[in-house]
DNA sequence: GCATGAATGCTAAATATTTATCATTCTGGG
DNA sequence: CCCAGAATGATAAATATTTAGCATTCATGC
């Protein structure tokens, strides 16, 4: 459910049932096993993909093995938007990490939605505009923040959209990555950060204690 | 004319004569001398820009004063359109860098002429898929190459914008800020390229040698 | 309830980067 | 044509970060 993109509309909401009806009538229908492949890095298969049920993972497999993970997606989003309307090959490898049924709308067939059903193109708009926002926010801090204020800013990023008590659930290497750090550096600022009492280290997740410090180490950076 | 955003479509381009005539009926036409301010960060005035003629600049100012440019944007391309979707502030300074026209559609009018003339729907989501394209291509320079990576990755996307001759309008401290090093660790960088042949170093300038070699910079972090 | 792989905590040496200066070169406006 | 401000080239010292290990703790499947 958690999704990296926080301002992140559910496209399933913003487009109510009739959109989701004009979608179901011009899409597949298609059920993932957890742990199967949806898409391939290099496909040639422009499409709009809306997750039903379950979540995938959006990211990338290093020439080592290792995962990284851009983006997780639960029901009601989308993802492979872009191919629709820009002619590149997938960017990515998506792996359904649950049992995942997914609606695929064929660029040709969205175009035709596009023009039939005024909501689904609308929606789209805003899952755009809050996903571009995002995504530059995020490279501000990469150009403006040191290691501290971007760990700061993606902490509460992913407090934002898990706003149950104040516990994040990530690998001290996906948050790494995230903020384009090496594991240990990212140690030593969580350490830090915990001598504070802005957090806790936990195994697999973070409890965070004082959002309002995190504000301020996002501003200046500390 | 230059943008920051390569494969950007050009908005006007997209919507055809039509589409310029219904937004023109809809939209303010305001001139800005050179030097004067088109939206100030932090305005809370959500609309939409059309650069008619003329060139702008999107960024911010440091508290001590210095330019940082994210953006430039020249004729028939569009800035501001996420407020019209998102529900925020205005997050950049945009300054006029020439005498330049521009039409203002605020985002009520947006929400009307999307209904009305369907192109100008259809060209928005193809900025915005192009946009976040690119910036999701550099977010991944970010996270997975080091500086020398990202300098190559920056100097293609600036060499694919202006496909003259391989000569890069650029200063150091604007390509520093780009990808996120100081001005001493970009000089070492341009140094170090130029002892390779890829470039010569000008003033205000790169003269780019040997895109090819570029390209292998970029893959694997050199 | 145990074994195993995953995740974490830590360290030290090797690199890289920033900060703070300063001199020099270049360009455009008057 | 000259001057002032901008841009570049360079250096050293101070910091920060990565790499490469290794030991320990945790969680899950069998």
């Amino acid at each position: 459910m958690a999704s990296a993109f926080a301002e992140d509309q559910n496209f399933l909401d913003l487009i109510g049932a009739e959109g989701l009806a004009a979608i179901r009538a011009a899409a597949n229908r298609v059920r993932y096993q957890a742990g199967s492949f949806v898409h391939h890095r290099g496909d040639h298969r422009p499409g709009l993909s809306i997750v039903l049920e379950g979540r995938v993972q959006i990211g990338n497999l290093t020439e080592d093995g290792a995962q990284l993970v851009t983006l997780e997606c639960g029901a009601g989003h989308t993802f492979g938007e872009i191919t629709s309307f820009v002619p590149i090959a997938r960017t990515h490898d998506v792996i359904a990490l649950e049992d995942t049924t997914i609606l695929q709308v064929s660029a040709s067939a969205l175009q035709r939605l596009l023009q039939s059903e005024p909501r689904i193109g609308s929606g789209l708009l805003q899952v755009f505009a809050g996903r571009l926002h995002l995504a530059l926010e995020i490279l501000e801090d990469f150009r403006a923040n040191a290691p501290t204020g971007r760990l700061a800013s993606a902490l509460l990023r992913r407090t934002r959209m898990v706003p149950e008590g104040g516990c994040v659930q990530v690998t001290q290497s996906a948050l790494a990555y995230e903020i384009g750090v090496s594991r240990v550096t990212l140690g030593k600022l969580l350490k830090d950060f915990e001598a504070r009492g802005l957090l806790l280290r936990d195994y697999g997740k973070l409890h965070i204690l004082d959002r309002h410090a995190l504000e301020r180490f996002r501003e200046r950076t500390g």
